[in-house]
DNA sequence: GTGGTCTAGACCACC
DNA sequence: GTGGTCTAGACCACG
């Protein structure tokens, strides 16, 4: 699938659980209606306890993202591609603020900032 | 002084305050000699738990960032600048390369991480 | 305390938590400011398991209704009071809605219902 | 048919026929020897798996409301009116009682449980 | 001491 | 098979 953990990442498993979902979501990974993969299947495949799985998907269910279908497994709710790819940009655009934040506070210039920006994206794509 | 605390950050409060005394050091605010506030002092201006501020000591005294000097509190060592500019890109450039790595997985292209990251800089000027 | 759960309520042990914070915080019980038990002695006295009571915390933090501070625990917001007791007429009156539809359904008038409710109603002072 | 389900109401889709079934007979609207409708009809009109109908269907039929008649379907046994007529005022008893503790519990006086129950009894005549 | 997270494993209701 | 709930017990960060 198209989930990746980083259990180093700072952020709690069931955190970034949510997050892949709504960018799933956002980038048409996931469509309305889908159903994502059960709590076991993905609690499998990302070798993490199926509890944190499930409630990766109770939050995503209470901020209307998934509906539960009894029986069946949890599909994607109407609402959840505009909600997500409103979500995607501050989510993101967050933890990229805070990270500039401690850089500009850590006594780097901007010129500093934009070669360490320009050399971690160059990482990314290696 | 020159320590900001953001509680909604994901980082432990200790964790903030380790980083931000080695980027004092590293942006020669803080000296080799100098004396850093004392545990009492700098938990009281970030209202914070002393045993919090204590910790964080602890953690940059193991690293020989900061000494203790008996009687008198906790100097910045000789060792400490090189070291802290050393440390200073390492731990930016991790942050961010998890941004940067969750922004791309979230399905942006390297047009729309590029247009965020200017508007997340301006932001930071403003 | 003010809580008392009944395993064979139907309803989930975590909401029935849920609901009776709420109806404290309603009834004045609880005041905007004040500390709620904390997890592990509310656990002990309603012997229930102390993810449970965890639980029912970390969805009235979602609905705003409590705040947890750090190292301290869980206080009630200032919203709390006002919401709350919009909430519980809301609440009852959902489970009410629901039996009294199922008594009209099952073929009781008016009649019927009315001497029931006394008779409930007199059992419950007694 | 003389059913209506509500998946959101806390109780059981198999209980909910269990207990609907009960109250028609209770209420004469299904008399002794006659067929209740089959599994696979049932479920069809309530929009519901025909293993739901059918383990409802058990439950009557161990509790010797309904009986099975081979090739022919499920019958209202001649000892069903009596029983249901009994069990109706206990089954709604229960759950009112249930709701009026939690009013009482909740912090609602009298006066304020009656109006809300003379509320939802004209919203139920709506 | 506090809450937050995670694991392991169980039982239930429903499909 | 599915999700929902609960228990038991662990470790971490924070005060």
């Amino acid at each position: 699938m198209f989930f990746n953990i980083d259990p180093s990442n700072g952020l709690a498993i069931y955190d970034q659980i949510v997050r892949q979902v709504k960018f799933a979501v956002a980038a048409d990974a996931l469509r309305a209606g889908e159903l994502v993969p059960s709590v076991r299947e993905l609690a499998r495949e990302l070798a993490v306890n199926p509890n944190t799985v499930s409630r990766a998907y109770g939050v995503l269910q209470a901020e209307n993202i998934l509906a539960s279908v009894r029986g069946t497994g949890m599909e994607v709710t109407t609402d959840a591609p505009g909600q997500c790819r409103k979500d995607r940009l501050r989510l993101i655009g967050e933890r990229l603020h805070s990270v500039l934040q401690e850089a500009r506070f850590g006594g780097l210039n901007r010129n500093e900032i934009s070669s360490l920006i320009e050399k971690e994206l160059s990482r990314l794509d290696a």
